[in-house]
DNA sequence: TCATTGTTCGGATTCAATTCGGATTAGGAC
DNA sequence: GTCCTAATCCGAATTGAATCCGAACAATGA
C-alpha cells in the first residue's frame, strides 16, 4: 500500500529514488540495483523507498514510464513538421531524434529500454506504439495519395516494432557490424521502397 | 564449479532439470520458477540441481541453448529447398515453420524468446543470426541478380532483427491487432519491395 | 502551544539462492 | 558375490536481498 506523497519534500525523495534508480542501473547494471543499493544513492533508507513504492518492480515501472513520457514528449511536438515531410526524410529525422534520446545521459535510457522490449513488459511500450501510429495516421492525411496502400495498419506495425527493435539493439551492441547511419539509411530506404511497392501495387490492381 | 555427469541417470538428471525449467516457466512464469520449485518437478533436490549447475542463471542458459539449437535445426535442412525458392516464397515459408517451432509445446519456446530478445541475453540469439546470415548468403549466390543491391548486410540486418521481434512480439500478444497471416504477408511484402526497390535502384545508378 | 497527519528511519522478518557434509548408489576389480 | 571408490543425491543450514513495521521526527494548521 504505497502512499501519494503529499509535501514537497515527499516528491523530492520520489523523485531521487526514480533518479537514484537510473544512476544505480548505469553502473551496476541490474544486480547492482539493489533496493539497498537504491535507497543509498537516494540518500535516504530503504524503509522510505517503500513508503512510495509497494516493490522494488514499480521503481522499475516508474522509471519505463518516465522513459516513454521522454519519448512521447519528443514525438509529440515534432508530428506537425514530420507529417509535412517526404516520407524518407521523416523516417531518418524521426530515427536520429530517437537515438539522441536513448543516449542521454551516458544510454540511461536505453539501459532501460533494452529491458523493456521483453514480451513480459510490452505493454509499457504501448504509449509509444500509440503516439507512433497517431503520428501514421496523421502523416496519412497529410499526403492522401499514400491511402491507396491496402495494408497501412500491418506495415506499421512491423516498421515501428521491427525499427524500434533493430535501432534498441544496434545501440547496445558493443561492436556493431554495421554503423548507425548505415542502419538509418537502410530503415530510410526500407520505408520508401514499401511505400512504393505498396502504391505500385495498388495501381496495378 | 559444476560437474560434468558421467553416469546415465546424471545426464538423466540434467535433462530432467532443463525440462522441468520450461514446464516451470509454462505453469507459473518466471516468478514460479525457484529452483526448489524446479528441482521438485525434475522429482531431484536442491543439492543435485547445482551438482551440475552453478547457479539459476546457468539452468536458464541450458535452457536457451536447446531453444536455439532448435531454431537452428529447423533453418538448416530447409535452407536447401529455400535458396531455390522465390525470395517472397522463402520468406514466407520461413516464417511459419519459425512460429511452428515457437507455438511448439504449448509455446513452451515462445515464452523464452520473449525473454531473450532483450539486450542483456542478446549474444544467445547470435547463433540465429548468424545461420539466417548464412541463409541469405546462400541465396544471394543462387539469385545472382540480387548481388546488384548494394548494402545486403544493412538490409538483412534490419530484416532479420526486425522480422523476428516483430514476430515473438505478435505471438505473444493476448488480442493482437492484425492477424499472423496478415504480419506474416506484410513481411513477405516487405522483403519483395526492399529487393524490388533496390534493385530498381542498383539500376538508376 | 498542541494535535494531527505526513515522513523518515533502521532493525526484524521472510523467502529464494546457494553451500556443504554426509548418505546412497553405480560399476569396476578381485 | 564382495569390496572399494568415485559419482551421485540429499536436505538442513547459511546467506543476502526484498519487504514490513512500529517508533521517532517534521510539518501543518487551529
Amino acid at each position: 500500500m504505497p502512499r501519494k506523497p503529499q509535501q514537497q519534500r515527499a516528491r523530492a525523495t520520489v523523485d531521487s529514488i526514480i533518479e537514484a534508480g537510473f544512476i544505480c542501473l548505469g553502473r551496476h547494471g541490474i544486480e547492482g540495483s539493489t533496493t539497498r543499493h537504491i535507497a543509498d544513492v537516494a540518500g535516504i533508507s530503504v524503509g522510505s523507498l517503500y513508503e512510495y513504492f509497494a516493490n522494488k518492480q514499480e521503481v522499475m515501472d516508474a522509471m519505463y514510464q518516465r522513459v516513454v513520457a521522454d519519448v512521447v514528449a519528443m514525438i509529440q511536438p515534432l508530428t506537425p513538421k514530420l507529417v509535412k515531410m517526404d516520407i524518407r526524410e521523416a523516417v531518418r529525422t524521426l530515427l536520429y531524434e530517437f537515438r539522441e534520446l536513448l543516449m542521454r545521459d551516458e544510454g540511461r535510457y536505453l539501459k532501460y529500454a533494452g529491458q523493456a522490449v521483453n514480451v513480459a513488459h510490452r505493454d509499457n511500450l504501448e504509449p509509444v506504439n500509440k503516439i507512433l501510429m497517431d503520428l501514421v495516421v496523421q502523416y496519412v492525411m497529410h499526403h492522401p495519395e499514400v491511402m491507396k496502400m491496402q495494408n497501412i495498419p500491418v506495415m506499421s506495425y512491423i516498421v515501428i516494432n521491427g525499427g524500434m527493435f533493430s535501432v534498441i539493439r544496434h545501440l547496445g551492441e558493443t561492436s556493431p557490424m554495421i554503423t548507425f547511419d548505415q542502419l538509418a539509411e537502410g530503415l530510410v530506404d526500407m520505408v520508401g521502397h514499401i511505400v512504393d511497392g505498396e502504391m505500385r501495387k495498388a495501381e496495378r490492381s
